[in-house]
DNA sequence: GTCTATATTTCGATAGAC
DNA sequence: GTCTATCGAAATATAGAC
C-alpha cells in the first residue's frame, strides 16, 4: 500500500496565502510552504507544477474571494449607496489581505481569466451603469476602480505621508466621485 | 599611480535605470550593471553599499525626475486646465519609464524623504487647492493622485481587459474629477 | 505520494593582490 | 579604484529508493 496523502492542493494554496501575508512574495518559498503543510519540499511538485504555478493559484483564489465579497455588496436599490458600500468593501478586503490584494494587480504573464474578471468587476459595472448611464458605464467603472485601487495601493505602500485622516480622505473620494459620475454627462 | 576611475556613481545609477526598464527589477543584478558600465561587479561596491542601496538611488532619481517634470506643468492660471495637464504629464512619464514609475510606489523601508515628496506633489497640491479650496486641498489632492496612479498602475499591469479606449477613459476621468472637485464642497 | 540526496543556477558580497 | 578568485547563501527542481 502506497503512502497515504499527507497534504492536498487546497492545503498548499491555503498555506501559501498565509505565508504570503506573513512574509511577502519573496518569503513565499517552496520550503516555507512545505514546512507549513507538513511535508518535504519536493512533495509539493506532485501537486503544483512549479512556484509560478503556485503563485498563480494563490492569485486566482484571492481574486475569487474578492469577487465573492463584492457579489454580496452593493446590490441595493440606491446606486449612490451601493457605490459607497462597494468601495468600502474593497478597502476592507485589501486591509485584511494586503499582500494578496496587491498581487492581483501585479503584471504577470497569465492574467486572470476574463471570466473571473467579469465576475469580480460585475458589481462595479452595475453601479457604474446605474450612476453614469449605459453609454459611459465602462469609463465610469474604470474611474471608480482606478481611484479605489490607487488609493488603497498608495495607502498600503505608505505613499500617503503628509498626515491627515485616511478614512476621511477615502470618504471624501467616494462622495466626490459619486457626485461626479451621477452628474450630467459631459457636453 | 593608482588606476584611474573607470566609472562613476552617476553612470552606475543611469545604467541601473536602463537595465530596470529593460529587464525589470529582478533583472537588475550587480553583474548586469557592471557589464553595462564596463567594470567588474566587485568594483561597484566602492560606490554603492549594496544592491538595496542602488535600488534606492534609482528610485530617488526617478522620483526626482517626475517632480521636475511636473514642476514645469500645470502652473497656469486655469486650475481645470492645469489639472488636465498634470494628469497627462504623469501618465506620459509612466509610459516612458513604466518600471521606474511603479518602483516609486512600491513599499520599501526607506521611503522618499518628505522633502522630495513635497516637491513632487507640490503642483498637485496647488491645483487641488485652487479647485477644491484650502480646506479640502489635501483630500482633493489625494483623490486626484489616487485616481491617476491607480489608472496608470492598472494600465501598466494590464488590468484593463474589457476593451475600450484607454486614452478616452483617462480623459473621461479627468473631466469628471475636475467637475467633482470644483463643484460645491460637501457641507 | 513521500522521502533523502543532490544537481543547478544564480546572485550578493568579501579578500587581497596590483 | 579595479581586478581575480572565491565564498556563502538561497532557492528551484530533479532522480530514484521506498
Amino acid at each position: 500500500m502506497p503512502t497515504p496523502d499527507r497534504t492536498s492542493l487546497g492545503a498548499i494554496v491555503a498555506a501559501g496565502r498565509d505565508i504570503l501575508e506573513a512574509a511577502g512574495l519573496a518569503g513565499l518559498t517552496m520550503q516555507a510552504v512545505a514546512d507549513r503543510v507538513g511535508v518535504r519540499a519536493p512533495s509539493l511538485y506532485k501537486r503544483v507544477r512549479n512556484r509560478d504555478d503556485l503563485v498563480r493559484l494563490i492569485t486566482e483564489a484571492t481574486f475569487q474571494d474578492l469577487g465573492e465579497q463584492l457579489a454580496t455588496t452593493g446590490a441595493g436599490l440606491d446606486p449612490r449607496r451601493d457605490l459607497a458600500e462597494l468601495a468600502r468593501a474593497v478597502r476592507a478586503f485589501a486591509h485584511a489581505r494586503p499582500v494578496g490584494y496587491q498581487l492581483i494587480f501585479m503584471p504577470r504573464a497569465g492574467g486572470p481569466s476574463t471570466e473571473a474578471l467579469r465576475h469580480a468587476v460585475g458589481p462595479v459595472m452595475r453601479v457604474a451603469e446605474n450612476l453614469a448611464g449605459e453609454q459611459h458605464a465602462l469609463e465610469a467603472a474604470r474611474t471608480i476602480t482606478a481611484w479605489a485601487n490607487g488609493f488603497i495601493s498608495m495607502e498600503l505602500s505608505g505613499a500617503f505621508q503628509l498626515g491627515g485622516d485616511l478614512d476621511q480622505a477615502y470618504e471624501f473620494g467616494i462622495a466626490r466621485l459619486t457626485d461626479a459620475l451621477a452628474g450630467p454627462p459631459p457636453r
